[in-house]
DNA sequence: ACATTTGTTAACCAAATGGTTAAATTAAAT
DNA sequence: ATTTAATTTAACCATTTGGTTAACAAATGT
């Protein structure tokens, strides 16, 4: 069974706009690489920025969510934190372009992300994290540290890795 | 005293490029920036794709250039490791858009990072440090790790919350 | 003083690019 | 079968964009 035009559509404008971002990407790449005409693509989405903001929310979803669901859960500490990182790697193993895509994109245009992400989809809130660190300090069970520091540190060490690819292939 | 036309030019490209990207940047941004008529800029730089290769060797060698001197020096482990982040987070903090930009630059055209810095630039050879690593955990000073891992840990951990600033602001 | 080189500008040009139109083809509904 | 609606295309259009030209002004050398 063939995809579908839309698919196609979104399958090369996924490619095209991670690999050269939102300035970088053609219309007519998209276009050529779904195998249709340039009309054809605004038929089916308005304009670049639109076809954009649906690939862009895709990507971001990727991105965050699963965070929250370990997050919010009851477990234990550790056990929360291996289960993010692990989580987490699997994610960006999936989809290693994503990290730099949507962080740049951010980056160059963060009015869009407030505009576009927060009202549908709420932030992942560490809240809880941050106060069961801060819990295993007072009890003695780990060593004193800023609980946001931690976060920031997992975090950094999971995603970096993927961004910095092209940089520590080199090294 | 007033800036040379060429500093005003660098600079308002190093601005430009830096935030918009290779792609995204416009010749007549960075014109008027600089305050000066487009052709101007292309009397002094001709064309922008030179301009561009200007501006990220130099923002390249920020980004790289320290970490040898301190991989190199005969420092104790844990002091290299403290030195280097130390030095890091300070040349970072001075240039918090460098290395999203150079990163972002890198893994969009990797070509043109293989061409035009491989040869002018000696890549910082980390094989000291793994080696200090190895000599430690051989010791039984440290705990077993691989040194490789060791190391993308620190980097990321010094580098990452420069990329992701935009991302990390919200939580 | 005069010629030559260097710096600067306004006007212009061709190619690229996002987007539209109107016609043609196919699928669905009656 | 015929009308209607959904797809798809080729040709076209306006704007943007990197880059050039030719003329003009300011230094610089003689």
């Amino acid at each position: 069974m063939e995809k579908s035009t839309e698919e196609k559509i979104l399958a090369a404008a996924k490619n095209v706009f991670v690999t050269k971002g939102m300035a970088g990407a053609r219309m007519q790449d998209i276009a050529d690489e779904a195998g249709i005409n340039k009309a054809l693509l605004h038929y089916y989405f308005r304009n670049k920025e639109k076809l954009f903001e649906v690939i862009f929310m895709d990507a971001a979803q990727k991105l965050f969510p699963k965070i929250n669901s370990i997050f919010e859960s009851d477990a234990p500490l550790f056990e929360k934190i291996e289960n993010f990182c692990e989580e987490y790697i699997t994610v960006m193993s999936e989809n290693p372009y994503l990290p730099l895509f949507v962080l740049n994109e951010i980056s160059k245009d963060s009015e869009m992300f407030l505009g576009k992400f927060l009202n549908k989809q709420q932030f992942p809130l560490p809240q809880k994290f941050l106060e069961q660190v801060e819990k295993e300090i007072r009890k003695g069970t780990i060593k004193k540290i800023s609980p946001l520091h931690l976060l920031i540190n997992l975090i950094s060490m999971s995603i970096f890795p993927f961004v910095g690819k092209p940089m520590i292939q080199f090294v």
